[in-house]
DNA sequence: TTGCGCTGAGAACGTTCGTTCTCTAGTGTA
DNA sequence: TACACTAGAGAACGAACGTTCTCAGCGCAA
């Protein structure tokens, strides 16, 4: 049985899909009823304004990626290995053939320094993900700054695989966290 | 002609400071005839376009970059004391008052998707610095492995710092370079 | 002084875009 | 058939902005 996805969800899905292809300014709300099929009126009636659907966008983005880390991670064995799934995930990401870096950092680029509700949630997203390190770390007995360091290996990777166009960024990233690693579990 | 060049720095500066500060978009043509000085009519004598004051700006904006690393590693001996020198580069970097992430990677997430020259831009100014901390690596003996390593966590250590809000990620990324290089250099 | 060229301030123009409004075609009902 | 109602397509509106144009004022040569 197929359930008719909700005006809701069609615009979110489409507004995400457009903002992060070619950037939310450069998208009119035009092209998300275009995109979306529903209608401006209808449009109108689910969210009071542009901005609001953007918050709405990216909290749905954010759900997009927690689910897609959790996948990774429900496929590895121990903290270690999910956390080094981490950057498997990355690397299939970045070979797909719409990406375009990490949503969040650009729409920190792009609206961060005019909207505080963007900027808070770029980094509500980038905290949680220093959470969910930060738990496995934490559960292999190591230090939280090797949390620390997983994560900026993470997000350099993002930037570098979509500004420098080197997906192999997710291969190197993966190598340094894994040198890291045994480091932080030598000297524990 | 010593006025119409100080007028394109004039230009060039004020509009580094207003996009770097607001966003590229976010700031109109008047704002940066205000903040330069300079009228309007002097100002598109000077840059055919927004478009084209903005690609220069970011070329003034990675000159002051490079030459910024490049201070910062004249006071270290050897390569490897000028790679650790980056991360205090950025450590001071990002406790300014104004630090709002790297230029590049804000203006590559605004724009990165409908300017070409734009994406160019940022692309070249981060391959330039993988190219500097690849000879630095190169100097060391080690592999070029450890240098895409270690411009992964300068570019990490950005957008955590700006998006998070954490400066000490220049301090954690100083110290996983400290890890990676000694581990590589062991097995090298 | 008078006329001429240049300059700057800002008005004007054309476009884009977020948001709202209008009008028409269609539906269901008695 | 007549009538009330709804919803969609797109026009309309107002604001913002990139870019160009106007015009008053000034310096200056003769």
């Amino acid at each position: 049985m197929t359930t008719t996805a909700s005006d809701h969800d069609r615009i979110v899905q489409a507004a995400d899909r457009l903002f992060y292809r070619r950037g939310i300014q450069a998208v009119g709300m035009d092209a998300v009823r275009a995109e979306s099929g529903v209608p401006l009126k209808r449009l109108y009636a689910q969210f009071a304004s542009k901005d609001a659907l953007l918050i709405e966008v990216l909290h749905h983005r954010g759900a997009i990626w927690d689910s897609g880390i959790a996948a990774a991670a429900a496929s590895a064995e121990g903290p270690r290995a999910k956390l080094l799934a981490v950057y498997d995930f990355l690397d299939a990401w970045f070979r797909t053939d719409d990406f375009r870096g990490c949503g969040f950092i650009n729409a920190f680029g792009e609206l961060g320094a005019v909207s505080s509700e963007v900027a808070a949630a770029a980094r509500e997203q980038k905290l949680a993900f220093q959470h969910y390190v930060g738990a496995l770390v934490a559960e292999m007995g190591a230090s939280p700054v090797l949390a620390a360091q997983l994560a900026l290996l993470a997000e350099g990777a993002q930037t570098t695989a979509a500004i420098s166009g080197l997906p192999d960024a997710a291969i190197h990233a993966r190598a340094a966290a894994e040198t890291l690693i045994d480091a932080a579990l030598l000297t524990a």
